[in-house]
Formats: structure tokens, C-alpha cells, sequence
DNA sequence: GTAGTTTAGTGAACAGTGTTCACTTTTCGA
DNA sequence: TCGAAAAGTGAACACTGTTCACTAAACTAC
């Protein structure tokens, strides 16, 4: 039993492969359309003829399992946010596609956006795989995603367009932040997007476009009387 | 079998409340402290001292209990931050305060906020519940709390403190994203206030405020060149 | 090629869940 | 006091994730 990564160039491993890539699919399946309620060990099963005992003999439990799809989930946020950001275009059109990028993204699989964030965190020391540090939080697709903020708040400033006083990692938290809540609300708020009093037409890429404008507005250089209330740790 | 708000004048009626209420201060109990998950209907059967099927006479379903706990903590964040926006302050801190106090108020209670948005929106119209346009929308507790921010939004517009080229709606829309998202990340990401590089010792309430201030810079009245960026939909 | 040891896969079972239903007991109004 | 309505119960149903003894296949070493 070695469900981890190691050689697998014998007929044997390629074989294991193949099945654990056929529950892989099969969880992705069911997953992207009914999120993880709709996902039970036995369907699985069943979707791919096995008994349902098999999976664990490729799984430790169902939680590595979603773990893995929220993890891919990621990594393709992770790249299409950084393909974005370093289009051959302008700063301000390619910090705007960046942000957008990840709302989007984020909403086009609402179920793996929504369980990536479902973990609580427990104050105890239960969860040991939590990263602790920075450097650790880092290597996570996560941590991946938000250095790309970073950096782009750094090449702002950089070049000027950003406001120099503030923090990059904090205003890329604060950037973080907006865009995650944005995804979130478009998720779980039904017709968050249509969600005004005249019922205007506004389509939900619109909206996101709107809220990205603003954020890049909060991080603008500012007249020097409204830049010093921002304090930056 | 009445679950819902008729007279409870007789004595019969005041009992059946009673027990309903320990139902919920039971629920309330275990909820708080283990969310969703560690709360099941027979373990809060055991703690009130009935029968499982006792709870249905009460409430339709496990569902519409949560559904009283969650619609209860949005009352009180819709009052707290209600409360906070109509001090006796400038605008300026009325304005902090009031965000800052919605962050605040939810990551206190993380199981409650986390639950009252981890349901989906069904593409069908299998939920019939949902309010569907902005009247019905503006009833629930959550449009209570939105129209604060919309009213805030106003007012700083009113005093020219806030560009009047903003959609005031849209406005508070993007507001209420970047709160969420914060109060989303802080509860659901192990240590996000403490994710800095060096490790600083920044408090929760410190980014909390610190990101308040980037949005209300967002919001601040532009040069001309870059306010027309903005689209108001 | 055969023996022995891993690995793959299974079915039954455990402990838990929300929920229902026939049933008894209590309460209360006429 | 009688009868209807409500309160409360225990057993059962259909699920869930997970485990474990067990068999069948596959690979390794002689």
C-alpha cells in the first residue's frame, strides 16, 4: 500500500496508475456537478465497477481523495492567474486580467472553489498538515497563487502606478481577500450578479471587471493627505 | 404540528416553546463550538434529555434548525453593524467602524458565518426558497446588512467624500465581496493574519483595518483620469 | 516452474447519520 | 368524563465512511 508517489514504470505501477487516474476522473465527474454532498464512496464504486472497499486500497479516506481534486483545482487556478499576469500587454490591463482571471476561474467550478475554503480552522494542534510558517504556506498552490499578487502589487509599485507606502504582502492579502469574497458571493448569494433594485442587465463578468477597477483604484498612488492614514503593520 | 409563529399565549403554548427554545440554545451550544458537522440530531436529542424523533415535532428538519441559527446570527451581525455605522462620529470613522465591525462580528462566530454561506445556488429552480429578486432579497437579514452599506455608501457620496461617479449599489456590492472574502479567509485559512514573510507580529484586528482603509481609499473621490475607468454597469 | 510473499479486490459488518411511522402517553377543551 | 389533539417514543429504513478477515491474482526468488 503506497499511495504516495513513488516509481511507477512497471506494467504493475502503470496499471495501478491507470485505475487510480479512473477514480481521479470519475470523482472529478460527479464532483464538478454536485460538489461533495453528491459524492459518496459507494457511487464511486459503482461508477467505476469496483467495490467500494477497493478505493481504499488507492485512497487512505474520501478526504485525501477531494483533497487531491481541490489541490489540481488549484494549480490550474494557480496557472491560469499566472499566465494572465504575464501577458505582453500593459501593467494596468494585465493586473486587471489577473484579478479577473482568478474571480472567474474560481466561479466556473464553484464546487471545488467552495471546498477548498470548507476546512475550519481548529486553534488546537489536530491538524498537523496545516502550514504553520510562511515558507511552508509558500509551497502550497495557495501560497503559489498568492505570490503572484505579490508580485504584481511589487511591480506596481515598481513602476510607480501603486502607492509605494503600502505593504506589498498585506495589500496583496487585502487583494486576496476581495477577489475570494467576490467568488464566494457569486457562488453561495443566488443572482448576486442580477442583484439590483432595477434589475439592470448587468452580467456577472461586468460586475467582476467593476470590482477589479476599484481594488486597482484603492492601490493607486494617492495625494499624500489621504496615503498617510494607511498604516502598514 | 405548527412550527411556525402562531399564538403562544396558553400555557400549552408557552411550554412547547420552552422546549423549542432549549432545542435551539442546544443546538446553539454545540454549533458554535463544532459547526455543522458535530452536530447531530441525536446527540442533541441526548443533551435536551428526548427522543430523536421528539426534535420533529419541533422543527421539519435539521435543515431548518441550522437555518434558525444562522438567520438569528444575521440578525445580530446586521444589528451590530447597523449600530456601529449610526455613532456619533465623523464619517470617516463611521465608515471604518461599520466595516471593520462586519469582519469582526463574523470571524467571532466562524461556524455561523461559514454556514450561512455554504449552500449552493442550484441552476434549477429546485430551490424555491431563494429570494429572486431585489424586493424579496432586501427582506432577509443579509439584504438588512447589505443596505447599511448601500446607506453608507450614500452618505459618503452626499458629504463628496466618495466618488459620485460609483453606482452606489454596485458599489456596496464590491464592498460587501472584499468584507466577506476577508472574514472568509480569516476563518477558513490557518493563521492568515499571521502569514507575513518575517513573521511581524500584526494582530487579526490590524489587517482588518488596514484592509477597511484600502477600500474606503478605493471608494475616495479621483482625479478625473482615473475615475473614468470606472463603469457603473 | 514452483514456492512464498506481496498486492488487488471483495463482501460483510460496524458505527454513525437524517428521517419516518406506528404506537403510547399525556394534555386540554367541550 | 369523554374524545380529540398534541407530545413523546422506539424501532426501523436507507444512507454514509470505514475496517477487516478473506480470497484471487500477480510478482519475486530460487
Amino acid at each position: 500500500m503506497q499511495t504516495d508517489i513513488p516509481v511507477e514504470k512497471t506494467p504493475a505501477g502503470r496499471r495501478r496508475k491507470r485505475v487510480r487516474d479512473s477514480i481521479i476522473a470519475a470523482a472529478e465527474k460527479v464532483f464538478a456537478r454536485e460538489g461533495e454532498s453528491g459524492l459518496s464512496i459507494r457511487r464511486l464504486a459503482e461508477e467505476i465497477d469496483y467495490s467500494p472497499s477497493a478505493i481504499y486500497k488507492y485512497f487512505e479516506s474520501k478526504e485525501e481523495l477531494i483533497d487531491q481534486l481541490k489541490e489540481a483545482f488549484f494549480e490550474r487556478l494557480m496557472d491560469r492567474v499566472d499566465t494572465s499576469s504575464n501577458a505582453d500587454r500593459p501593467f494596468e490591463d494585465r493586473a486587471r486580467a489577473c484579478l479577473i482571471t482568478y474571480v472567474e476561474t474560481a466561479t466556473n467550478r464553484p464546487y471545488h472553489y467552495a471546498a477548498a475554503f470548507s476546512s475550519i480552522e481548529q486553534k488546537d494542534e489536530c491538524t498537523p498538515a496545516a502550514p504553520k510558517n510562511w515558507d511552508e504556506f509558500m509551497t502550497t498552490n495557495k501560497g503559489k497563487a498568492f505570490s503572484v499578487l505579490v508580485n504584481m502589487v511589487e511591480e506596481g509599485q515598481a513602476l510607480g502606478m501603486f502607492d509605494r507606502a503600502l505593504e506589498p504582502v498585506h495589500a496583496a492579502k487585502s487583494l486576496w481577500a476581495s477577489l475570494h469574497g467576490l467568488a464566494q458571493l457569486v457562488i453561495h448569494v443566488p443572482h448576486f450578479e442580477r442583484l439590483i433594485p432595477d434589475d439592470g442587465s448587468a452580467t456577472t463578468t461586468d460586475f467582476i471587471t467593476f470590482h477589479a477597477n476599484l481594488l486597482i483604484r484603492g492601490l493607486q498612488a494617492q495625494p499624500a493627505s489621504v496615503a498617510k492614514d494607511i498604516k502598514t503593520g
